[in-house]
DNA sequence: TATTTAGTCTATAAAATCCATATACATTAT
DNA sequence: ATAATGTATATGGATTTTATAGACTAAATA
């Protein structure tokens, strides 16, 4: 299951595209917009300001904007940042990869090998789904 | 991730099946087998059992065997019977749907729809995939 | 320069889930 | 009868996830 922290993660960002270019938005308004706990919201804004892709600025008028083109995010880059695996198996995955407990041979495994190809298809649908795609979305079928 | 229980599940219908049509296994021998906790074994294949994929016999010479051929059983519907939801995303789940908390409008989300895309090439592969083919696909890769 | 607004950072609380084990019971073979 | 084995439910502990608190820093502006 996607976590919490991820959905709101892609909210927050969907919220930062919507302005991209435009002026920041703060974090109270964001929490309000997309319905995030807004401490909850700071934390995870943090992380993504840390990982780059967005800009904060304090004091009166702050707030945060996209550094990116949303265009460029894809939601395997998020998922990364704040969730962790896409992998379903520790054993399978790119960028957490660890060892199953219980497993004699990798090679051998038969459940290591479905799950390679059920990442392979998770990740092919992910990489092609952009913040922007997103947006377009929604911005198409609200308007009907 | 994929949990423990449904890994030893496989596994346990792996070790089933590789006896298919023959005498029934005891638990504590899967349990050895496959590197799986006793008692939690049990567990999972009484949930097996109540669900029609094992037959079970008590007493001294007893155990569990297959009722399915391992060609009819794929890890859809294991990961459903021991794990829950397939889909990433409840509000995305065929089988154990149910609204996401702070979603406003289902049908302009655009999580959602990216999820259903997920979940459909997911459903794809795992439904395409039996435990005879992880038998066979172990049996192959262990002989060379 | 005092005040207000708004992000930063770290710690911790609260809740949920997962994994495992314990224990008492039921059934069957011998 | 007795031993072997599955049935069923309860419970504890660990881990993860979600959320909140509070003290601090920086910028704007009156």
């Amino acid at each position: 299951m996607l976590s919490k922290k991820t959905k709101y993660a892609i909210r927050a960002l969907i919220a930062l595209g919507d302005n991209f270019g435009k002026e920041s938005i703060n974090i109270s308004t964001i929490a309000e917009q997309q319905r995030i706990p807004k401490k909850f919201l700071e934390q995870i804004l943090l992380e993504m300001r840390n990982a780059g892709f967005l800009y904060s600025k304090k004091g009166a008028g702050g707030g945060y904007s996209l550094l990116k083109d949303p265009k460029e995010i894809n939601l395997v880059q998020v998922i990364r940042l704040t969730g962790g695996p896409i992998s379903q198996l520790p054993c399978v995955s790119l960028n957490f990869y660890h060892k199953c407990e219980e497993c004699r041979d990798e090679e051998t495994c038969g459940i290591r090998d479905a799950f390679l190809n059920v990442r392979d298809a998770t990740l092919k649908v992910l990489s092609e789904t952009s913040i922007a795609d997103l947006i377009e979305k929604e911005r198409n079928t609200a308007s009907q």
